[in-house]
RNA sequence: GGUCUCUUGGCCGAGCGGUUAGGCACCGGUCUGCAAAACCGUCUACUCCAGUUCGAAUCUGGAAGAGACCUCCA
């Protein structure tokens, strides 16, 4: 069994060896925690969860690290050296670190309910300080960056000049950038307006601050993430992972850092997922046009016809792969969440099935195309076909007009404990303590139904229904009884 | 302007040279006191033009349209 990953770095599938099996390093970028969680934040979360409970299913020790951003970053408009958690935290009378806090918590709350599992370490880029420090050293000491007002800079002409590395990932042309960049403040500090900073000094309202040698300043911009995945991954790891949009400049210039203070790249793999878009247009905060996760789980956002549950939204985002865009609309969402319930009876009718002697399917087959999906990119959108065609052959079995022994029922059952369950992550969201008691709620208000029905009583009957169906549940007559679900 | 990506049936979305993707909706059927649900079945594709090939949604060239990055962004 191989698994084969599409590599940014380039640009075609490849066989994935870790550096160190049975070991994996999985680095992914995190939010930068001064708002709400986003649509945009469920798909990078999502995502990289699916390649951690994989790599982790078919074997691997995985140590997976997703930082935090609590340090903000440079706001480029306005604000003259004001970054974002600090603007934030100066309009609403608080410390900048009771906003991150905050937002960090909300950030977690949120991954938790899309059964999101928590990285084995997820660092702040505050609690790092030091770290960078070092690091910037390593890049002043090997001579790829200089000192200017009390901020530290990038040398990226110098960089390029003798690695010839700038755009290994990115396809960037430095020649070309440096014709087309536009003006921003403090270029005049620079030596050329495409150097980045690694050290900042603050500006006298800027709130956010460390001292250094330099000055009283801010880490740079990309320079946190260097700091975080050297130290728990090691120089050089195997996987870096991140939303396409962070592709340049900020991986690129995680790997110029590298290069610079450690003498090689980090990752041997590069993973982008896509965007997700809303209307074609690309979802983010700067066009407004965003849909905080709360929205969708309480359905209040003027864009939502209802509110669409987490599990719905996870897997919305499994139903496309990750590398492709992702177009939200509400009949989209509609539509995951009428397909992810199929899916769910399915396997809940699993239990229903009694064995016959013989049988007419094989579940290794489809286990079998399960592993060809994952083992194909991640191609989960492929196992969730693999897992309605087999939602069809448990409905046939039902029916009778398919037959199955108790091996093959036995592995059924495994299959949608490994997929559906391990692998997707997706999880029945009406499970809870208070199940017992509900159900044995429901049960005796159906078997008061049943005898009205049995007296012919259609009144009481339609009533006790009717009752039922405003408390959000929804009873189905079916040819062996009766059976109930909370909408 | 530069770099890159995409264009699949009513909607979403796989697909990487030959075989049914799948889901949702629609329609037909089964079931039902009625209804709902559920289940079964069926239909609608590959932006356009040219080329390569025995054969192309899939490869090549061209056209049109859309998007992303180049500025913080998942």
């Amino acid at each position: 069994m191989e698994l084969y990953v599409y590599n940014t770095l380039t640009r075609k599938k490849e066989l994935f060896e870790p550096i160190n099996p049975p070991h994996v390093g999985l680095y992914v970028c995190g939010p930068t925690v001064y708002g709400d969680p986003h649509l945009g934040h469920a798909r990078p979360g999502i995502t990289f969860d699916i390649v951690f409970r994989y790599l982790q299913f078919i074997g691997y020790k995985v140590r997976y690290v997703r930082n935090i951003t609590d340090v903000g970053h440079l706001e480029n408009d306005a604000d003259e050296g004001e970054d974002k958690i600090a603007k934030k935290a100066r309009l609403e009378e608080l410390e900048p670190m009771e906003i991150a806090q905050f937002y960090t918590k909300r950030f977690i709350n949120a991954m938790d309910s899309l059964n999101v599992l928590s990285p084995s370490i997820q660092p702040i880029a505050s609690g790092h300080i030091i770290e960078q420090i070092e690091i910037i050293k390593k890049i002043l000491d090997a001579g790829y960056a200089y000192i200017s007002e009390g901020s530290v800079y990038f040398d990226l002409m110098k960089y390029q000049k003798d690695t010839n590395k700038y755009g290994v990932l990115s396809n960037r042309v430095l020649e070309d950038m440096i014709s087309t960049t536009r003006a921003l403040d403090g270029q005049s500090e620079k030596k050329n307006a495409v150097d980045f900073a690694l050290w900042k000094k603050a500006q006298p309202e800027h709130i956010m601050r460390w001292p250094s040698i330099w000055s009283e300043g801010f880490p740079g911009w990309h320079l946190e993430c260097t700091a975080m995945s050297s130290k728990y991954l090691g120089e050089t790891f195997d996987i870096h992972g991140g939303g396409l949009d962070l592709l340049f400049p900020h991986h690129e210039s995680e790997i110029a850092q590298s290069v610079c203070a450690f003498g090689h790249e980090p990752a041997k793999y590069w993973i982008h997922n896509n965007m997700i878009t809303i209307g074609g247009q690309k979802m983010g905060k700067s066009l407004g046009n965003f849909i905080t996760l709360e929205e969708f789980f309480t359905g209040s956002h003027k864009m939502l016809e209802r509110a669409y549950s987490p599990m719905t939204i996870r897997f919305f985002i499994l139903q496309a792969h990750y590398r492709s865009t992702l177009d939200f609309s509400n009949d989209a969402l509609s539509a995951a969440e009428k397909g992810l319930k199929r899916l769910l009876e399915a396997k809940r009718n699993i239990k229903k099935i009694n064995p016959s002697k013989e049988t007419t399917i094989e579940i290794s087959t489809i286990n079998q195309k399960c592993y060809d999906a994952m083992n194909d990119d991640f191609n989960t959108s492929m196992v969730i076909s693999n897992l309605f065609e087999t939602a069809t052959i448990i409905n046939k079995i039902i029916d009778g007009s398919e037959k199955i022994n108790a091996k093959e029922l036995e592995e059924l059952n495994i299959l949608f404990e490994d997929w559906y369950t391990k692998v997707l992550g997706l999880q029945d969201e009406q499970s809870s303590n208070m199940m017992p008691t509900i159900d044995g709620l429901v049960k005796m208000i159906i078997e008061l139904r049943k005898e009205a029905r049995e007296n012919k009583d259609w009144a009481k009957s339609d009533e006790l229904r009717d009752q039922l169906a405003t408390l959000g549940v929804k009873i189905k007559d079916g040819k062996e009884g009766v059976s109930w679900t909370i909408e």
